[in-house]
RNA sequence: GCUGUCUUGGCGCAGUCGGUAGCGCGUCGCCUUGGUAAGGCGGAGGUCGGGGGUUCAAGUCCCCUAGGCAGCUCCA
């Protein structure tokens, strides 16, 4: 038979082979690195004998495929030494994920303690240098062998499988498992491995369905890649906005205040007010848009006409109670139908069309208590909303201006790499969470995807993501956990303007029922500035930063010059303080670079004489002595233009 | 909402077998007026998230509650 490489060279070999023969035969070192065998595109044991012409590829570590191989096999030493240590634990599910791999028991919750000593046992399966084997048994069998061993979920697993299926089962010594593979072929191949830690998990992620206690852990092939990971670990905790955020001093929160309510403390605040300033004069100026200011709150009626009543009832904030009150009022979770109201002030002509309304809005909405999380999901935010209301024929263009819009914002902030692009459909098996027939949502997703292909980027299609009235383009984006969030949303809705009646006058004089267009530009201002704090690890653009330079006088004795100096850059709409203390020249530049402030001024003897500044920057550490003026030009150009300066010095 | 876990001066943390709390940073005062990542000395500040219980005695054990964190579920 004949056996294509990777590299296009073919081996022949007379008899069978299995894949870790043929590795070896191809070196030595690539069978000892080996972890699985690609055959024909499908992923194999090296044990997989081979017996006709095929194409291979040798997967290790460095492949995806060969660290989940790893990664998977650890996780059945993990249940192995679970078993061993608990017997009562019962097994449920172990796969490889992203980074690592999990298993789930029925059992006692562990404790760290726990996981050390689970850890131990696993060192010892590796050492005992376990064979892998796979065997397989019809499916009937199958259940009554995973029945005899009294492993329920194991049993549940294999029912669901179809009637006639081979069902395959992994042994290490006594411990067996249901798995289709592939493995290593030994428990000594794995080199590294950590227990990172435990929670609470669904079977078969189901809340109604047995908790099971979860242990999420990662493997490498070699130590140091393990370490380099865990380094890595600790590395994105120090960005994470929920606690760099904090500690700069951008936000917090108070008990009694209550969850999901932080508190915006003056640098964050200053921050949020620059790109809000931004946004509201980009779409004013720049794109079209009028700008309303409406109500925090509304008559219950008001959400019952949007549709919110029955379809978001419990994600709001009701005030009083509709059995006693003559009337109940809503904190609002949407802009939607205030800003319609404006729209319908006056009658539209065809001509007014497309009326763009932006807002910069304040939602309220009640997440349930477990899933608030730092400035990401929130019970109040603020949005830079908008409602485009649009004549059909306009709607396609009009959705690529707000994806154009939403764009410019990614790219002057520096995002624009980080996000993907998804079209949030309905769900075709759950109609009555939505509004619209079949045809409805097929149109509408079309008109979404034509618009998304023309903008040339890649996205993905997910099913069920849409809102109740139409689908959407979802810019998404992840922090520094992986977790992703959508930061910014653009939905076309062909459905309300009837419920709210709204209408304009075509040529004919006809009364049209509009489209609708919900988009935001920047997304919210609380979740855009946690996104910034992880990107940015906190590392600003300066035009950005709260505080863009600290004036550093080198004794009291400046002071004078350090306030004028203060006072110029003041004038000029730069962001200034100054470091009056009485510490030394090394104490403050300390200060200011762990405050994360762009630029520092050094003034003593020499600049007063001279007039000048000696700056400091983050970007490029000591740029030497500048005459003020120079400074202020530079410094007011970078923040004219949101650069984005590299920074090239060590941090 | 579910499960686990944590909650000690402004912040970060120590508190072993239960016996009435320590450290670093910060803060305040004084000395120092110093040129590019921490000058020196001294002082103030907490009753241990809140409530209840066990005990002669609780930060330390138990229960309830609020909040933080992780995961799950959810996210118009």
């Amino acid at each position: 038979m004949k056996v294509t490489l990777k590299d296009g060279s073919i081996k022949e070999y007379s008899g069978a082979k299995t894949v870790y023969e043929i590795a070896c035969d191809i070196s030595e070192g690539l069978g000892r690195a080996a972890c699985a065998g690609e055959v024909d595109g499908k992923v194999v044991d090296l044990r997989t004998q081979i017996t006709e012409d095929c194409t291979l590829n040798i997967l290790t570590a460095n492949d995806k495929d060969g660290l989940s191989t790893v990664r998977h096999t650890a996780s059945h030493v993990m249940a192995e030494a679970v078993k061993r240590l608990y017997p009562d634990a019962k097994l449920a599910i172990g796969p490889s994920i992203e980074n690592g791999f999990y298993y789930d028991f029925q059992c006692e919750p562990f404790s760290r303690e726990d996981l050390d000593n689970i850890e131990k046992e696993m060192k010892k399966i590796i050492k005992e240098g376990k064979e892998l084997k796979r065997f397989t048994l019809p499916r009937n069998e199958a259940i009554q062998f995973m029945k005899d061993r009294n492993e329920p979920f194991k049993v549940e697993l294999i029912e669901d499988l179809p009637e006639d299926a081979e069902i395959s089962f992994y042994e290490q010594g006594d411990f067996v498992d249901l798995c289709a593979g592939p493995h290593l072929m030994n428990t000594k191949g794995i080199k590294a491995f950590k227990l990172l830690s435990s929670s609470m998990a669904y079977w078969r992620g189901d809340e109604h369905r047995e908790q099971l206690q979860r242990i999420y852990a990662t493997a490498f092939s070699k130590k140091d890649e393990l370490k380099a990971y865990l380094e890595h670990l600790e590395d994105i905790k120090k960005r994470d906005h929920n606690k760099l955020g904090r500690e700069m001093e951008l936000f917090t929160t108070v008990d009694v205040i209550g969850q999901g309510l932080p508190i915006l403390l003056p640098k964050g605040v200053k921050m949020v007010m620059k790109l809000q300033r931004w946004i509201e004069d980009l779409e004013d100026k720049e794109w079209g848009y009028v700008r309303t200011k409406t109500p925090f709150m509304a008559k219950s009626d008001l959400y019952k006409i949007s549709g919110h009543w029955d379809h978001y009832k419990d994600g709001m904030f009701v005030l009083g109670d509709e059995e006693k009150d003559k009337e109940v009022f809503a904190l609002r979770p949407m802009t939607c139908p205030f800003q319609y109201y404006a729209y319908k002030n006056a009658q539209r002509s065809y001509r007014d069309l497309p009326y763009r309304m932006g807002e910069t809005s304040t939602l309220f909405r009640n997440e349930d208590s477990g899933e608030m999380h730092g400035l990401t999901r929130v019970r109040q935010f603020t949005i830079s909303e908008g409602h485009l209301v649009v004549r059909p024929d306009q709607a396609e263009e009009e959705l690529k201006g707000c994806l154009d819009l939403a764009n410019y914002c990614l790219s002057t902030l520096g995002l624009q790499d980080d996000v993907t692009y998804r079209l949030s459909k309905w769900d075709p098996n759950n109609k009555e969470k939505y509004l619209g027939d079949e045809e409805y949502w097929e149109s509408t997703q079309n008109t979404i995807r034509e618009v998304l292909k023309e903008n040339g980027l890649p996205f993905v299609e997910a099913e069920g993501e849409a809102a109740f009235y139409g689908p959407k383009i979802d810019i998404q984006a992840k922090n520094v956990y992986g977790k992703e969030d959508t930061m910014i949303t653009i939905q076309l809705d062909c459905a309300i303007a009837e419920n709210f009646d709204m209408y304009y006058i075509d040529q004919n004089g006809d009364k049209i029922r509009p489209y609708i267009i919900h988009r935001t530009s920047i997304g919210c201002y609380e979740r855009t500035l946690a996104w910034l704090i992880e990107k940015y690890a906190g590392l600003f653009p300066t035009w950005l930063c709260p505080e863009q330079v600290r004036v550093l006088p080198i004794s009291e004795k400046y002071a004078d010059y350090a306030e004028k100096v203060r006072k110029e850059l003041a004038r000029n709409d730069v962001d200034v303080t100054v470091d009056n203390r009485s510490e030394k020249i090394g104490f403050k530049i300390r200060e200011a670079r762990l405050a994360k402030v762009p630029y520092m001024l050094i003034v003593g003897q020499k600049e007063e004489e001279e007039g000048t500044v000696s700056v400091r920057s983050r970007y490029k550490g000591d740029e030497g002595q500048k005459p003020l003026d120079t400074f202020i030009d530079d410094i007011c150009k970078e923040i004219r233009t949101k650069e984005i300066r590299k920074i090239e010095v060590q941090e």
